[in-house]
DNA sequence: CATCGTACTTTGATTACTCAAACGATTATG
DNA sequence: CATAATCGTTTGAGTAATCAAAGTACGATG
């Protein structure tokens, strides 16, 4: 069995894997989002690469093999099943959430999760809008644009929240951007690197375009 | 924070001290009951003494402190809110939850732990019977006389099942000697070993001495 | 093209937990 | 009461994960 350190090491070589798709992921960028210094990564993956969950290129990257990739989509789905249950169930803030099931995607057992994706009806996304893996280990990523790259004027939904930092929802529930919610892009501006979005066709909201390529959307 | 580890010695030593209140419980007994060499327990021991979770006496045994008791019963909150959870709301055969309960009661929040209670209208035992502790680290045991010890003759209801064995709880299942149930001690025979048990005034069970010990019951 | 800077790797050490096996203390028994 | 059996402790070693800091490779730049 995987311990927990290597599903997390897992789990982060797919998310980062997923921002830059077919390249390699240096270990300064892993080191990074694992939160511990280069050396422990180069040692960590080469652990990896003995037991077939990753393939590393010394000096160019790693990426993760297909038993790794099985292995990291268990954990997300894991992850993204226990935040569904903990915001439909339990009724926690999704701000919260992604915190809480960081630990717990470590301690639910396969049958713990077949009994919460029942009990939640099966759900294809999580309440930020990402995906959840199937058991057997498949994700379907709907492709989407970003309020900071459709067409102005179209009438759009809200789909996906890519950042899962609490202050940053927190702020895109007080918009009321949440997934769901029926948006149009009013004006974008380069120079000003701002974007106004109408909600519901009443409320104006101004965001900079770093925080609109973090909503996504879908066309109606 | 405690580990997962020094949550484990301090929640087994808790359940050992119970069986035998008032003593210090020795290193073997720990030792067998955590599933490690004896050796192991003494250099641990001593590690939680030095932390002041425990008293150690080298070669007496060794009990908790106050703060190690708080820490204990807030793992036992956790672990026996959890069971209750897994059962009533994800609906779990209660053979299984122990188990579960023992991964899930160290990746547990506050928060998620007190919607958990409120969810289930703060229960104050789980499946199995065994008292939950409060918040605040509170944990009342209501004296209560086993199948093997209790008048014959006299209704009682089935309060709570001391072993967490699966296959123990499947065939208390089998037989219907669930909490809740009304009984009757029939007989009880030292030379045979046997407890006679009418359910609901009906079937009659027979039980070994040492299995009918791990049946409470209650006046009433 | 030599050197500089950056990113990566290696090395040595540390912490937490564990075991096997040697050693020491205590209790029981002939 | 001497000795065996039992239980506890100590020692030495191993695994997993980490860091600090020294060392190495390699593309960029003057």
């Amino acid at each position: 069995m995987a311990s927990i350190t290597v599903e997390n090491y897992l789990k982060r070589l797919y998310l980062e894997q997923q921002t830059a798709p077919g390249e390699l992921v240096s270990m300064g960028r892993l080191a990074n989002a694992m939160g511990v210094v280069p050396g422990t990564v180069t040692t960590m993956v080469k652990a990896l690469a003995d037991s077939g969950l990753v393939a590393y290129e010394p000096r160019g990257g790693v990426k993760l093999t297909r038993g790794g990739e099985q292995l990291a989509l268990h954990v997300l789905r894991r992850h993204r099943l226990v935040e569904s249950f903990l915001v439909k169930v339990l009724g926690l803030d999704w701000s919260e959430v992604h915190t809480e099931a960081d630990e717990l995607e470590h301690a639910i057992s396969d049958k713990v999760l077949e009994k919460i994706d029942e009990y939640l009806g099966r759900p294809s996304v999580d309440p930020h809008g990402d995906p959840i893996p199937t058991a057997k280990g498949k994700l379907t990523e709907t492709p989407l644009e970003s309020l900071a790259g459709c067409p102005l004027g179209r009438s759009v939904r809200v789909a996906r929240v890519l950042d899962q930092e609490a202050a940053f929802l927190q702020f895109v529930d007080r918009c009321g951007l949440i997934p769901g919610v029926n948006v149009k892009v009013d004006t974008r501006d380069v120079q000003s690197d701002a974007v106004a979005v109408r909600i519901h066709g009443r409320t104006l909201v101004t965001l900079g375009t770093a925080a609109a390529a973090k909503i996504l959307v879908e066309k109606l």
